[in-house]
DNA sequence: TTGAAAGCGGTACCAG
DNA sequence: CTGGTACCGCTTTCAA
């Protein structure tokens, strides 16, 4: 492994001007570096990027914190922020937390062992704690996919309420009048928004809330089952379902299969966030779809902003991104359509 | 940002000692060491593990390289990986290569600046070129879900002739002896290895193999599609499908919907690689699972172990992992069965 | 334009 | 047991 010493001392040259011929920076005559660029080229010269960072302060790493990456959400907001990540020159630490503050609080650690320029949260748990020992600790963070009121650190979400009161408002439209939700856990954000969302649909429309229709689910596939279960069970039942995640409409298909019931033609069913899955099943999903990759990318744009402004201590914003109504089958009455020609408000 | 030296002072010790308190390493008197411990607490010491590595020559990072995170067979072989990782100390930083050459060329130049101990790939090209850049430069890989023939480097696959082998003597047990094959590129070893199997179940029955039954695909969902409506058009039609992996067979599943005939009544249809939408899909997709998320567990313990033992030349392993056959609708005649009770071989 | 040298924060060997 | 100190490889003043 050659260093700029090995550079140095072969052309009879100062590490000092090896090292800014090779950074581009600072004066060095235009043959000698052309000498040296030649001889690293030579001695198979590959920086070491630990040095570089240790002498500058600056690692170009960023941690990547999500609950689980294999979970295709999460995936493919990963993936945005990887590229745009790419395309600058940071590289990634991903850490799965599964939702545990335990491992979330561990990675952090992690994160501040190694220097890291600066952490992207994703649909993260997000204490208090150990955020504001970030923030005295000076590193930058961006937050997606996720609302954390009274913190001044920058955020990117998609605009929840909207989102969901587009997708009730297109079962009303459809209707439906007997419209219940599974809202997720209404300790995050995402949670409350999409059910005031809901709540906002039903009474512009004057129509009634029965809190029977109103189920909690935690946002995993199994929760939707059960309370799918559970609204089936009623005496009252309701025509459509408004689950506020994808994966419990999947579980809301599968009870509502299982129960030997059509969707759409008994009761529709309408998700959010447009996972891959969601145009697979049959019936096809209706859902609001979430700029996913989008959202990755532009925390990330985001971060990077923050880390070339890094001493302008400049007010944290949130940037909302617009989710989109995708109707498929589960909210229509009748065969298989064409999804294009659907898609729209 | 306090560091050693502040401890150090602070407690008129030297920072050797300091050092070795810290990580209980070599002698300090016991009172002195939980002094260290108590004033570290108090400053709120966080070791700086870029000068760690500096001088210890070891990074604790490795870089996992795979095509695309947000494909969910990567996704969960890529958790395997994180989980191990984390259990051991090792941080993951992620590398998607979208099958570029040039990117995974690029990666593995970050990967060598960044003083990785080690490299895991995924289901990636792995020309030789740079594979030999690591071997000279010494960093060990592993290679998972591939491999390369003529190489001294540890691997961990499934064993994919058997399991393709296992797939099609399914669909013979069944009656079929009209079977197609859509095959994965003939340059990768899981392509070959599949349609070995193929043929290899084929004539153990002494079934013909009928060349337009043989078709190319690239294990991306579309060539599934375009290649099943080719085998529609054929005067002399199969009477079953296997594909080379899941996508594909789900891309052969929409071209049969389309020609408006029945799976499996029709048309039999087999993947491979049990991702999880393989299960949710109408009707659902028989298919040989890989242990996906071992596969990742494997390669990174593979890697540990080879890190730990690291001046041993040892010879590399090709640990081979066990495909197995799961049951389910879209290979059956008639109505939706339990899944469980049908697993087997 | 170039070079000397002081770090960056730790580790680890060697002497005491 | 503990301290002194020479690095690890590179960046960055400050002089020359």
């Amino acid at each position: 492994m050659s260093t700029i010493y090995e550079i140095a001392k072969k052309l009879g040259v100062s590490t000092a001007t090896v090292s800014r011929a090779l950074n581009n920076k600072g004066y060095v005559r235009r043959e000698l570096k052309e000498q040296i660029l030649a001889t690293a080229e030579e001695l198979g010269y590959v920086p070491n990027s630990l040095a570089r960072s240790l002498a500058s302060g600056l690692t170009k790493v960023i941690s990547l914190i999500v609950p689980d990456i294999a979970n295709s959400f999460f995936a493919l907001v990963a993936r945005g922020v990887e590229d745009m990540a790419y395309n600058h020159g940071y590289s990634l630490i991903i850490c799965n937390t599964d939702g545990l503050k335990a491992k979330e609080r561990k990675y952090v650690r992690i994160a501040r062992e190694r220097q890291v320029d600066g952490i992207i949260f994703i649909g993260s748990i997000v204490s208090k704690d150990y955020l504001e020992e970030l923030v005295q600790a000076r590193i930058p963070i961006v937050i997606a996919d996720r609302y954390v009121d009274g913190l001044n650190v920058d955020m990117v979400v998609n605009d929840n309420l909207k989102g969901a009161k587009d997708a009730v408002s297109h079962l009303i439209r459809l209707g439906h009048q007997a419209i219940a939700t599974i809202r997720g856990p209404q300790n995050t954000q995402t949670g409350i928004d999409r059910y005031i969302g809901y709540v906002e649909a039903m009474e512009e429309h004057f129509l009634q809330i029965r809190p029977e229709w109103v189920r909690d689910g935690d946002y995993k596939e199994r929760s939707g089952y059960i309370e799918t279960r559970r609204l089936l069970d009623l005496e009252e039942r309701p025509t459509a379902i408004f689950a506020a995640n994808d994966l419990m409409a999947l579980g809301a298909l599968t009870a509502i299969e299982e129960a030997n019931l059509q969707v759409p033609q008994d009761i529709a069913v309408v998700g959010y966030d447009d996972i891959p899955l969601a145009a697979k099943v049959r019936p096809r999903l209706t859902t609001v779809a979430q700029p996913k990759y989008e959202l990755g990318q532009q925390a990330m744009e985001r971060l990077i902003w923050r880390l070339s402004n890094g001493d302008v201590e400049k007010r944290a914003e949130t940037m909302v991104l617009q989710p989109r109504l995708v109707i498929r089958e589960s909210s229509l009455a009748g065969s298989i359509v064409n999804e294009e020609s659907l898609q729209g408000r």
